[in-house]
RNA sequence: GCGCCCGUGGCGGAAUCGGUAGACGCAGCGGACUUAAAAUCCGCCGCCUUCGGCAUCCCGGUUCGACUCCGGGCGGGCGCACCA
C-alpha cells in the first residue's frame, strides 16, 4: 500500500456544515411526481412550535430520515415533508405571560426550530412546508367543514364545558387543576353551551372494520382504537310502566339474563328520576348529590354504589311481573338509553347494588344444565346455559340471544341494536388562537355557512388574549357581519376549531403545495396513502383516529385521495428517558437535579452505589429512569449535544441504543461511545490509499473470509433497514465489521487492501442513512464524484457469501461439547463421523447412543442413555 | 376491574423460523504509550469453581433440544376506566 497522505482529523462541525451546504445548494430533497419511479411517502408527525426541539422530536425525525434516505438509495422517489402544527394554547399562554402576539411568537419559534432541524441533517422537502395557522392552509378546512355542513355530517347541540366564573372563560381539561381554574383558582363549574359536532359515529363501523386491513400497524394501537370505539351488539328492551304512562327502554348485551331481572336502574339525570324528584325530596337530594360528585372522573369509577327507589314499577316483558325502578349513581345517562335492566346474579355492578340495598338475586345462568353457580361473593358473569328461564331453559348464549330477541320482536317490545362507546366529535373551542369556524348566525335564516367565495374567514392576528374570554368575542369588526343569505345584520361564530382539526388532514395537503384553488388535487392521489408514518404512541387514539376519519370524509366529498386509509405502515417510537436525581428536604419536598450536574460513584464491578452533586460534592438520591420532563429536571437539550458531539453522533446514538419502538435511555457515556466509533471510522477510511483492483480469483482463504464478512454485513443491513426496521442491530453489525477490518489492516497490502477498501465502501454506504454527514465526506474521500445520498444501495454479492467449510456445534444430550469444521456439502455420515471423532465429545459418550440428530449448517446432537 | 405489552450480566441491549445465550456498546478492572494527564491502543469482563457445574423472574409441560411454544403464578409498564 502506498503511504497515505496525512488525513485531516475528524471535525464533525466542519463536515456537517459542508454536507448541509451541499444539500441546500443542490436542493437535494425537493421532489416532484415521477411516474417512472415507485413513490415512497415518509411522514413524521409534525411538531407544535414550542420554541425548541426536545429529544423526543430528535428521535422521531431521525427514524423518519433514516427510512427516507434508505428508500431513496433503493431507487424510490421519496417525499419527506415537514411543517408546523401552529395553532394552540401555548401561544396564548405566552401572549399572556410575555405580552407577545401569538402569531409573532409562533413564527419566531418556527424559524428557530427550522434551524435546529437543519442542523440535524434531516432531509425534508421544505418547499412543501406550511404552518397550519396560515389562512392559505386553514381556509381549506373551513371549506371542508362547509361541505360537511351541506351533507349533514356536522350539527350543533348543547354540551358541557369547564367554566371559570372569575375569568369568565371556558377552560381546557388541562387548565383545570384539582377542580380549580389554573389562573384564577376559582372552583370550576360545568356549564352547557351550544357547540359544533362532527358525526364520527356515522363512520364508527368503517373505522373499526378497517383496522383489520392495517397489517402495518402495531397491534397495541389497533386494540386501543377498537376499544375506544367500543362497538357492542345487544337488544333494546321495552319495560312498560305499571301505571300505563309509557315504557322504559333499556339496552343490554346480555338478553340471555332477562329472566334474572329483579329491578331496573336509571341514571340520576334520567327524565323518570327528575319526575320522581318533584314528588319525593329523597330522590331530589340523591340527584343533587350525584351532580356534585359528577366532575371528578377518577373517583367516579371507584365510588360506592348508591341509589334511591323512585316509587314506580315496570312490567317484565316476558314474565309479566312488576319490578321496581331505582335511580343509581353508576348508570350513565350518555350511553345507550340511560337505563339498564338489573341482573344482580350475573352483573358485578348490579350485584354490589343489590347487596347494598337488600334487593333479590335470581340465578338464571349456570355453567352446565344441572350446576349451580356460586354468587355468595360476587356475580357469576360468565356465559353458560339458561336455567329458571321458562321455555328458554337449556339454551346457550347465542341461541338465547336469538330466541329472546324473536320473542320480544313478536310483541313489539324489543329490537337488536349496535351501540358504540365512541361519541360524536365536539370541535368547538372557546379559544382565540385557532381556526375560525365558518358559520354565521342569523335571526331570520338560522345557522348559515360562510359562502365558499367568502372563505377564508381570517383570524385577526393583532389581538391579544388576556386569560379571560377569547378576544374574538370582544371584537365587533370580526363578529359583526351581514347574513350571507338575507343581508340583515348577523353574528359570526367566535369559537375556533379543536386543534386536532388541522392535524387531521395535513398529511394530504403536503402532496399539493401551492394549490390556492382547491383543498387537494390529483397530486394527492399520487402520493397517498402515506407509506410510512412515524410518531409517538400518545397519539394512538385521538390524532390517529381523527386522521383516519378525515381521510374517509375527504374521500366521501369527492376529493382525490387514494385508498380508504391514510397510513399504510405506522411506527410508534418509544419515549426518551433519563435517570433522575433528587434531594429531599425535611418536609418531604423533593428538589430534582439535572443528570448533567451529578457524578455517579460505582463499585469495582461498575454497579452504581451512590451519587453526588458535582457542585458541592454532597450526596443526592438516585431516582428511577423516567421520561424526560421539566418536572423531574432530567431533560437533555439536543442543541447542546449536537454542538458538543455533532449531529451524526447524536443520530447514531439514538439509532444504536434501542430498537425504535422501545424506550431509549439517554446517557452521556453512550453518546461518547458513538462519537468514538465515528472517529474510528474516519481514521480507518481516510487512511486507505490507492489499492489494486479486486481480483476475486486471487483471494486467499483469509481474504475470502474477510470479504464474506463484508457481504454478510450488507445482507444483514438490507434486512435490518427494510423488513425489520431494527437500526440498533444494523449499527452493531457495522461496528463488528469495522472491528474486523481494522484487525486485518495492519500492514495490509495487495488483495487484502482491496478487500478493506470494499469493506470501507460498504460501511460508508450502509451507514449513510444514519450518519449522512460523515458518509458524505468519506464518500468523496474514497474518490467518488457524486453524493452518497444518490448512490445506489449496496447489494451483497451472493458469490461472496458461500463458504467452502461450515463450522458445526456438537452437543451431547443438548449440551455443547465440541465444535467441528466440515465441508459445506458434507454428507450426514461424514458429519457424524467427524462429530464422533472429536476427543471432547467422546468423553461424554459413555453409554449407548440412542439418537443422532443432524441439523445441516447448524449442529449435531447426540442423545445417550444416562 | 378489563384490554394490551414486557421481565436476559453492573447498565442499554443481541440471539430474525425451536438449534453455540450474553453479539455490539457503556461502565468497570489490568496493561502499553506518556514526566504526568487526556486521547489512543492491547487484554479481561454472567455466577460458582479444579475437571466441571449453574444460569434468560418463579413453578410445571411439550421437545433430541426452550430466552423463544403451552399452562399456572409473581413482578413491572401502558391504555381504558361502572359503556350494562
Amino acid at each position: 500500500m502506498n503511504a497515505p497522505a496525512p488525513a485531516p482529523l475528524y471535525d464533525p462541525s466542519a463536515i456537517e456544515l459542508a454536507a448541509q451546504a451541499y444539500w441546500a445548494e443542490h436542493d437535494a430533497f425537493r421532489v416532484t411526481e415521477d411516474p417512472a419511479r415507485e413513490k415512497f411517502y415518509c411522514l413524521s408527525m409534525f411538531p407544535y412550535p414550542s420554541g425548541r426541539l426536545h429529544m423526543g422530536h430528535v428521535r422521531n425525525y431521525t427514524i423518519g430520515d433514516v427510512m427516507s434516505r434508505y428508500q431513496r438509495m433503493k431507487g424510490k422517489n421519496v417525499m419527506q415533508p415537514m411543517g408546523f402544527d401552529a395553532f394552540g394554547l401555548p401561544a396564548e399562554n405566552a401572549a399572556i405571560k410575555s405580552n407577545v402576539a401569538p402569531a409573532a411568537w409562533t413564527y419566531d419559534n418556527m424559524a428557530y426550530m427550522r434551524k435546529q432541524l437543519d442542523a440535524l441533517g434531516l432531509g425534508f422537502d421544505w418547499s412543501r412546508s406550511f404552518a397550519t395557522c396560515d389562512p392559505a392552509y386553514y381556509r381549506w378546512e373551513q371549506w371542508l367543514f362547509v361541505q360537511l355542513f351541506k351533507k349533514g355530517l356536522v350539527y350543533r347541540k348543547n354540551s358541557v364545558v369547564n367554566w371559570d366564573p372569575v375569568d369568565h372563560t371556558v377552560l381546557a381539561n388541562e387548565q383545570v387543576i384539582d377542580g380549580r381554574g389554573w389562573r384564577s383558582g376559582a372552583i370550576v363549574e360545568q356549564r352547557e353551551i351550544p357547540q359544533w359536532f362532527l358525526r364520527i359515529t356515522d363512520y364508527a363501523d368503517e373505522l373499526v372494520d378497517c383496522l383489520d386491513h392495517l397489517p402495518g400497524w402495531p397491534d397495541a394501537v389497533k386494540a386501543q382504537q377498537a376499544n375506544w370505539i367500543g362497538r357492542s351488539k345487544g337488544l333494546e328492551i321495552d319495560f312498560a310502566l305499571e301505571d300505563g304512562s309509557g315504557a322504559l327502554t333499556v339496552y343490554t348485551t346480555r338478553p340471555d339474563t332477562l329472566f334474572g331481572v329483579t329491578f331496573v336502574s336509571v341514571a340520576a339525570q334520567h327524565p323518570l328520576a327528575l319526575a320522581a324528584a318533584a314528588r319525593d325530596p329523597k330522590v331530589a337530594a340523591f340527584i343533587d348529590e350525584t351532580r356534585k360528585t359528577g366532575t371528578a372522573e377518577a373517583t367516579l369509577a371507584t365510588q360506592e354504589k348508591k341509589g334511591v327507589p323512585l316509587g314506580v314499577s315496570v312490567i317484565h316483558p316476558l314474565t309479566g311481573e312488576a319490578v321496581p325502578v331505582w335511580a343509581a349513581n353508576f348508570v350513565l345517562m350518555g350511553y345507550g338509553t340511560g337505563c339498564v335492566m338489573a341482573v344482580p346474579a350475573h352483573d358485578e355492578r348490579d350485584w354490589e347494588f343489590a347487596n347494598a340495598y337488600g334487593l333479590p338475586k335470581k340465578v338464571v345462568i349456570a355453567p352446565a344444565p344441572n350446576a349451580v353457580p356460586d354468587i355468595t361473593d360476587g356475580a357469576h358473569t360468565d356465559y353458560g346455559v339458561l336455567v329458571h328461564s321458562d321455555r328458554f331453559d337449556g339454551l346457550d348464549f347465542e341461541a338465547a340471544f336469538v330466541a329472546i330477541k324473536q320473542a320480544l320482536e313478536a310483541q313489539h317490545q324489543g329490537r337488536e341494536r349496535i351501540n358504540y362507546r365512541l361519541r360524536d366529535w365536539g370541535v368547538s373551542r372557546q379559544r382565540y388562537w385557532g381556526c375560525p369556524i365558518p358559520i354565521i348566525y342569523c335571526d331570520a335564516c338560522g345557522d348559515v355557512p360562510v359562502p365558499e367565495a367568502n372563505l377564508p374567514v381570517v383570524l385577526p392576528e393583532d389581538l391579544k388574549p388576556d386569560g379571560a374570554a377569547s378576544p374574538l368575542t370582544r371584537t365587533p369588526s370580526f363578529y359583526e357581519v351581514a347574513c350571507p343569505s338575507c343581508g340583515k345584520a348577523a353574528r359570526r361564530e367566535t369559537d375556533t376549531f379543536d386543534t386536532f382539526f388541522e392535524s387531521s388532514w395535513y398529511f394530504a395537503r403536503f402532496a399539493c403545495p401551492g394549490n390556492d384553488t382547491a383543498m387537494l388535487d390529483e397530486r394527492a392521489r399520487h402520493w397517498l396513502p402515506v407509506d410510512q408514518y412515524i410518531g409517538g404512541i400518545e397519539h394512538a387514539v385521538l390524532h390517529l383516529l381523527y386522521a383516519r376519519f378525515f381521510h374517509k370524509l375527504m374521500r366521501d366529498v369527492g376529493l382525490p385521495v387514494a385508498g380508504d386509509e391514510p397510513f399504510t405502515r405506522l411506527l410508534c417510537q418509544g419515549m426518551v428517558i433519563a435517570g433522575t436525581y433528587y434531594r429531599e428536604a425535611a418536609d418531604g419536598k423533593k428538589t430534582w437535579v439535572n443528570p448533567a450536574d451529578v457524578e455517579v460513584l460505582t463499585d469495582e464491578r461498575g454497579a452504581p452505589v451512590s451519587a453526588v452533586l458535582k457542585a458541592d460534592g454532597q450526596p443526592v438520591v438516585i431516582g428511577g429512569r423516567e421520561k424526560m420532563s421539566k418536572s423531574k429536571n432530567n431533560g437533555v437539550d439536543p442543541e447542546t449535544m449536537v454542538s458538543r458531539y455533532g449531529a451524526d453522533a447524536v443520530r447514531l446514538f439514538m439509532m444504536f441504543t434501542a430498537p425504535p419502538e422501545q424506550s431509549l435511555e439517554w446517557n452521556d457515556a453512550g453518546i461518547e461511545g458513538a462519537a468514538r466509533f465515528l472517529k474510528r471510522l474516519w481514521t480507518f477510511t481516510t487512511a486507505l490509499a490507492e489499492v489494486p483492483a479486486l481480483n476475486l480469483a486471487a483471494l486467499d482463504s483469509t481474504q475470502k473470509a474477510l470479504r464474506r464478512k463484508v457481504h454478510e454485513t450488507l445482507a444483514k443491513l438490507d434486512d435490518d433497514y427494510g423488513r425489520r426496521q431494527t437500526y440498533n442491530t444494523a449499527v452493531a453489525a457495522c461496528m463488528e465489521l469495522l472491528n474486523a477490518l481494522m484487525k486485518a489492516s495492519d500492514g495490509a497490502d495487495g488483495q487484502t487492501a482491496a478487500v478493506l477498501r470494499e469493506g470501507a465502501e460498504a460501511l460508508v454506504l450502509g451507514l449513510s442513512p444514519i450518519v449522512p454527514h460523515i458518509s458524505h465526506a468519506l464518500w468523496h474521500h474514497l474518490g467518488h464524484a457524486g453524493a452518497v445520498l444518490d448512490a445506489p444501495w449496496p447489494k451483497a454479492d451472493p458469490a461472496a457469501l458461500v463458504s467452502d467449510t461450515v463450522s458445526l456445534v456438537v452437543q451431547v444430550n443438548g449440551k455443547l461439547r465440541g465444535q467441528i469444521d466440515v465441508a459445506k456439502d458434507a454428507s450426514q455420515d461424514a458429519i457424524l463421523a467427524a462429530a464422533l471423532a472429536d476427543p471432547n465429545v467422546q468423553k461424554f459418550l459413555s453409554g449407548e447412543i440412542r439418537k443422532k440428530i443432524v441439523v445441516p449448517g447448524r449442529l449435531v446432537n447426540l442423545v445417550v442413555a444416562t
